[in-house]
DNA sequence: GTAAACTCTGGTCTATAGAACAGAGTCAAG
DNA sequence: CTTGACTCTGTTCTATAGACCAGAGTTTAC
């Protein structure tokens, strides 16, 4: 079944806009334009679609999803390796996000306190020497 | 004691394009350049400068920090409240990196395992149904 | 067969956080 | 007093991931 760019759009649940803008990128390819009308996608093209907006959720920036596609079957060990590089930089992530919110966290608890000098506890930590 | 950009960058760890960004985006105030001569900083920017950084390094974006000097201090509410949001904000994102690492993990775990069909798992698991 | 809906091309625009550059002016050291 | 280092202004450029727009062509529905 035959798709033109408006019911591609619908199906994978993206606008236009983003489908040429993966076609200028490299990671749908743009069928030809036949002469007289409009361009024909594929079912495939929905699929890669998905495939791109799965990825995407997962954290994996478009060029990083350019190369899954390029690599794709038969080489495994470079998609996993490629994974597992992902998985630490989130585990890395997930790390400083976390003592950020502890930090966070920290000042914020200490704002609610009354303060003789009348300053904000969250200015304060941040400023942490003398800033105003 | 009177700083030049170059020495107020040094000072601060931030290059001049740096500084002249944020005096673009009100940041931090631009001083007025006498008729002769280049423009003069105070102690007090590169406080404001180390203020910005560590603001940044906690995740608030320099429109987020705009707005905590702007509210700076007395309105100590306002502040907490930000921060507060921002509190929210980061565990959202802990919270669905969490998730995507244990989605990532599950498909590096099973793609060690020799498959008779050759096909890697990582791609299969982000293709869902049936993507090449 | 005409109007509405869709597509095409090519260009500009958004946000974020700066980096880089050109050409002129200024300052400091020898 | 000249050379090298620094600063100034203004403009353009980077990356990321698209959004939007105009004007022309095409298709579909009534």
């Amino acid at each position: 079944m035959a798709y033109t760019i408006g019911k591609l759009a619908k199906a994978a649940g993206v606008t236009l806009e983003t489908i040429r803008y993966y076609q200028r990128k490299g990671l749908i390819e743009e069928p030809v334009k036949p002469l007289q009308g409009y361009r024909h996608y594929s079912e495939q093209t929905v699929q890669r679609l998905h495939f791109i907006k799965r990825a995407q959720q997962l954290g994996f920036t478009l060029k990083e999803i350019n190369e899954l596609l390029f690599l794709d079957s038969g080489h495994c060990d470079d998609v996993r390796q490629l994974a597992e590089q992902k998985l630490q930089q989130i585990e890395a992530q997930i790390n400083s996000l976390t003592a950020l919110h502890g930090a966070l966290q920290d000042m914020v608890s200490g704002c609610g306190r009354a303060k003789a000098d009348n300053r904000c506890s969250v200015i304060d930590a941040l400023s942490q020497n003398g800033e105003k």
